[in-house]
RNA sequence: GGCCCAGUGGCUCAGUUGGUUAGAGCGCCGCCCUGUCACGGCGGAGGUCGAGAGUUCGAGUCUCUUCUGGGUCGCCA
């Protein structure tokens, strides 16, 4: 029998650990996944890929007590040396290697050119090769961005007094309802996939007044373009005791501030292998529905087509619109009509064919639809009657709001789409990891 | 689902009005090179041109069918 006591401190060293004060001319460890060789005769440069980055390894005739034909790309491997500082070496450190102890080699070699600075490799060979591409530092890049992303969500949250919940992604009926469900059997019985954690999420508010969660939902729509997903991960939030919808914006706006400048402090090396520029979030304008739509069509000569809804063309050009009028690269649309949005929006009192709601569009792209919600059971109830709907599968949401709930409301973020706004990417297919779409159910 | 575009070595592409043995760059393999960092040099392997049918003396190239992928529209984050 043996006790475990926690984490133990492995003998091998990280990047980080290199660059500290006082190693140089230390007897050092390191692993990593070969990267690239670089052979010059009696001189070769072994590139490892590690998790902090990319760590120079010198390979000395006479030097080092192995030969360097023995390495390969991809060998996972395990070098002893002498840690040295260097201007020559692209961290400003470099091992001259001793020994080295190969863990494991590859059977092919690699069907892409993931240690290129740009793969130059098309998105559909990337997706197809996804544990392979996402080797390359550039891909891998946008995945630690990512992260960035939902941390800022999280931890800006927690400081905002939210709680984070889990709700579950099987159900009987969803908040939308409709044809783009994901239909699937469930013991016997009809289920679907959540397409919104809508429902729980406003449940909840009910509990701890304010709650969020980053979690995947499910759309069976059948579009086929370069921002949509049929599964994507949605940063949700809920909250109550609002005064208004402006509050909701006021709180996504704090979480933009919030995450640029976590992005800003700790993910600089990410942000600078991907040269991307942070928006500003000072301040985002705000300006309603069919204001907006107006302007856009008054400045860019362009008919409006659609009423009570803004075509992909339409969001483009009020991102330009916003750009060069305002400077933002953000920007609140408000007051979305009635009828495009679900029962439970809540309506304008001073003209009920609009919506108490927003949506907030990134660089001309929507990433946010929001808003005030209904919070009192005979409104509900009313405007669920005016729509035609039952409520039947419902009355478990419907009893949270029969015994009371505050006036709340909230959002969803597309996380995906906020990612690859950000990083500049035109699909989103860039910033997920293993996108699902119409064919696409594998890796 | 409608419309538009594209399928040529592992990857990215070229291939003329239909004409001999289908090319390039990167990658891969071998050899050379004492400091590379998109290393460089020399040599080599690797392709039923997505699939099927048709036109033709002859098809990567033209026609039809089909499959796959990309773009776009409706819907949405």
């Amino acid at each position: 029998m043996e006790f475990v006591t926690g984490v133990k401190k492995p003998e091998t060293l990280e990047l980080g650990e290199l660059l500290e004060e006082g190693m140089e001319g230390r007897e050092v460890k390191v692993n990593g996944a070969v990267h690239s060789i670089r052979d010059m005769g009696n001189v070769g440069f072994v590139i490892l890929r590690k998790r902090e980055g990319l760590l120079q390894c010198v390979y000395e005739e006479g030097i080092s007590l192995f030969d360097l034909k023995e390495l390969k790309d991809a060998d996972t491997i395990e070098v002893s040396g002498t840690l040295t500082r260097s201007e020559k070496a692209p961290n400003g450190v470099e091992i001259r290697m001793k020994e080295v102890r190969i863990l494991s080699e590859p059977v092919e070699p690699m069907p892409l050119p993931i240690s290129k600075w740009k793969m130059n490799t098309s998105l559909e060979a990337k997706l197809n090769y996804r544990p392979i591409s996402l080797r390359n530092i550039r891909e891998r890049a946008k995945f630690r961005i990512q992260e960035g992303i939902v941390r800022g969500f999280r931890d800006f949250l927690y400081t905002q007094g939210f709680t984070e919940i889990h709700t579950p992604k099987i159900g009987a009926k969803s908040a939308e309802g409709g044809a783009n469900l994901f239909r699937l059997e469930y013991f016997h019985r009809p289920a679907i996939l959540q397409q919104s954690p809508q429902f729980y999420k406003q449940m909840m508010v009910g509990v701890f007044d304010r709650v969020f969660e980053t979690a995947p939902v499910f759309r069976a729509e059948k579009h086929n373009t370069k921002r949509h997903l049929n599964e994507y991960t949605s940063l949700d939030f809920e909250m109550g005791y609002i005064d208004g919808f402006e509050d909701v914006m006021a709180m996504e706006t704090g979480f933009l501030q919030y995450t640029m400048k976590l992005l800003e402090k700790e993910y600089a090396r990410e942000l600078q292998i991907l040269g991307v520029e942070l928006p500003k979030t000072e301040e985002i304008p705000a300006v309603r529905f069919d204001e907006i739509k107006r302007l856009v069509s008054e400045k860019y000569n362009r008919k409006i087509r659609t009423p009570y809804d803004l075509e992909p063309e339409e969001e483009m050009l009020i991102g330009r619109y916003a750009k060069e009028e305002w400077g933002a690269d953000f920007v609140f649309v408000t007051h979305y009509p009635s009828k495009k949005r679900p029962f439970y929006a809540m309506d304008d009192p001073e003209d009920p064919t609009y919506t108490l709601s927003f949506d907030l569009l990134f660089r001309g792209l929507e990433i946010t639809t929001g808003g005030q919600r209904i919070h009192d059971y005979r409104s509900l109830m009313e405007k669920m009657e005016k729509r035609g709907m039952t409520d039947e599968g419902m009355e478990q949401y419907l009893s949270a709001f029969k015994h009371g709930m505050p006036p709340h409301g909230g959002l969803g973020i597309g996380m995906e789409r906020l990612t690859m706004q950000l990083l500049g990417e035109d699909n989103v297919r860039e910033t997920t990891l293993f996108p699902r779409d119409l064919s696409r159910l594998e890796p």
